[in-house]
DNA sequence: CCAGTTTAGTTGCATATGTAACAGTTGCAA
DNA sequence: TTGCAACTGTTACATATGCAACTAAACTGG
């Protein structure tokens, strides 16, 4: 046996945390600083903004988010009138969120500035770098959503 | 102008940070459940375990982490007699930190599974993407750490 | 030598999050 | 119908983190 096998620096999980920190912390003024928003807000924004219409519990399944965490972020967007509440007709448990016209303006902004940031991210992994980095990023999201070997009910 | 041009689940940031907690939570109950440890810690401990003896201050430099997340750490394994403080002969403010050996043990036992976990992780993806992987995410991680257009002085 | 500045590490405070418990609602089955 | 289970959303509490301020020690230029 070796001295001391184990490297951080090769562990999947650690290099992945760095460089999700590493990037989000290079877009994090954007939304914090420019619109006062959290990362969890921000999210939920972005996916009332791209769907439209959602409850907090579609948003919790699109974003592997807790509830807690939705219910909190569409407490601060609906404090800040960044979205309504409708009472959905169906179900008086759940509501519809959506955003109001200040909260498709922040989206709209953001939006801009997000797409420029990811072009200058891609632009400086390369084109190929990018495309398989977002593969194997999205293969390991499915992974850790359906793990192998759990048959459907 | 379209509709709505942006979409979250084409950001990087968002896959980085969706991936990383993916992966990280499915190897945070060896390190959380079985040896009591919080992720930074567990980093602590294996860049001692790696590297043998050093400060606070080369742990925040090697793992670009915060000096109080580090103390705090630090403090907690020292508490747990998994570490112990050397006090530097040559600048009082410092300490060397060096593993107890129940630190080594501890790092030891670690170590070997996140060893095993990482190659499921490779494997799952496949040795080429696993590279790419590893290779855009070091990327991505020296892009933050050295933005570019900033000279050395 | 010494005043100002930098560095190492700690602490206090505010914030963000995870877990568990909870209330209200719906669906299903006996 | 009724009783039980599952689901939606919120709240309470504990923990983890970020940031600013702080102490102590070392360096630097006069």
């Amino acid at each position: 046996m070796q001295e001391t096998p184990f490297d951080l620096d090769q562990f999947l999980p650690y290099l992945l945390t760095q460089a999700a920190e590493a990037t989000g912390a290079a877009f994090q003024s954007s939304y914090r600083r420019d619109h006062g928003l959290t990362r969890t807000e921000w999210r939920v924004l972005a996916q009332l903004g791209k769907h439209g219409s959602l409850t907090a519990a579609q948003i919790c399944r699109a974003t592997f988010t807790e509830k807690t965490k939705v219910s909190r972020a569409v407490q601060a967007l609906a404090g800040r009138d960044l979205l309504q509440r409708l009472d959905a007709p169906a179900d008086r448990r759940s509501a519809r969120l959506t955003l109001t016209a200040a909260g498709q303006a922040a989206f709209l902004a953001l939006g801009i500035k997000a797409i420029e940031f990811n072009q200058s991210l891609r632009h400086a992994l390369g084109p190929e770098a990018a495309q398989c980095l977002a593969t194997a990023l999205a293969r390991l999201i499915t992974l850790a959503a359906n793990p192998p070997g759990q048959p459907a009910p």
